[in-house]
DNA sequence: TTATTTGTATTATATCATATATAACAAATA
DNA sequence: TATTTGTTATATATGATATAATACAAATAA
């Protein structure tokens, strides 16, 4: 899976990388039980700091979508459900956009067309 | 339109200020034409300064939400459209949402639900 | 006129988040 | 033994956030 990051966006670095393999999780470009690349590695190819791309991954391992060891590195969790905090995150985050939406006229099923697109863009079997 | 803001937060105050007043326009505690507390007033009641609240205030005004003058203080914009920089901005956003949904293993017509349930709370006639 | 209120601008300061650089450590492997 | 893994520690630099204290221009009210 191919990451990349922008220098100049006002998006943290760790959160892009945050970001991105969220969407790849999504997508199916990484899959449970997949290896990561190292801290090192990623930190060399995306020319950013080693704690940048270890900052990233933690917050990933804190939510639930990561495990490490020493052993054989970063890898993604065999399942992920969403739990309470999940569930309100995402309402909270999700009304403050809907709120937005609705301002600019847009109704509720063109936000649901939207949603209905961007699934099957992700595809609709992959991940646990 | 009662607004309160959390110090402990991570989210900035002029951003929660910023989220309050999009939720208020969303729910129609606040209507177009209609004038808010001045910056200096706003900051007394919420214990911050006076420039966290303009800073707010710019923001919402860089997104047409809000317009000023120095005769009648900040107002509420007689309307607003979605135009593509919106567009593009919520399309953004909703997808990061939607990949860690998907993932956790909620479906779409779960998501598509609670945006009825969503734009139902924040009434159907308000706002322009 | 004078005083007040409005958003805005200026200058200074303090704190935190972000990001980097460098080095070291413990655990497992080659 | 040497290497690789994630992790920890220390130090530093920069920008965002937030405050404090003034001051200004424009409009209104006394």
């Amino acid at each position: 899976m191919l990451l990349r990051v922008d220098a100049a966006s006002t998006v943290p670095l760790y959160q892009q990388i945050h970001d991105q393999i969220i969407l790849g999780l999504a997508g199916g470009g990484l899959r449970p039980g997949e290896t990561l690349p190292a801290v090192r590695q990623l930190a060399d190819e995306l020319n950013v700091n080693m704690l940048t791309v270890a900052k990233g991954y933690n917050l990933l391992k804190a939510e639930g979508y990561l495990v490490s060891d020493r052993r054989q590195g970063t890898r993604v969790a065999a399942d992920f459900q969403a739990d309470a905090v999940f569930q309100q995150e995402l309402a909270t985050q999700l009304r403050l956009l809907i709120a937005a939406a609705k301002i600019r006229g847009i109704a509720a099923p063109e936000l649901q067309q939207m949603i209905t697109a961007q699934y099957q863009a992700f595809g609709g079997k992959q991940h646990a």
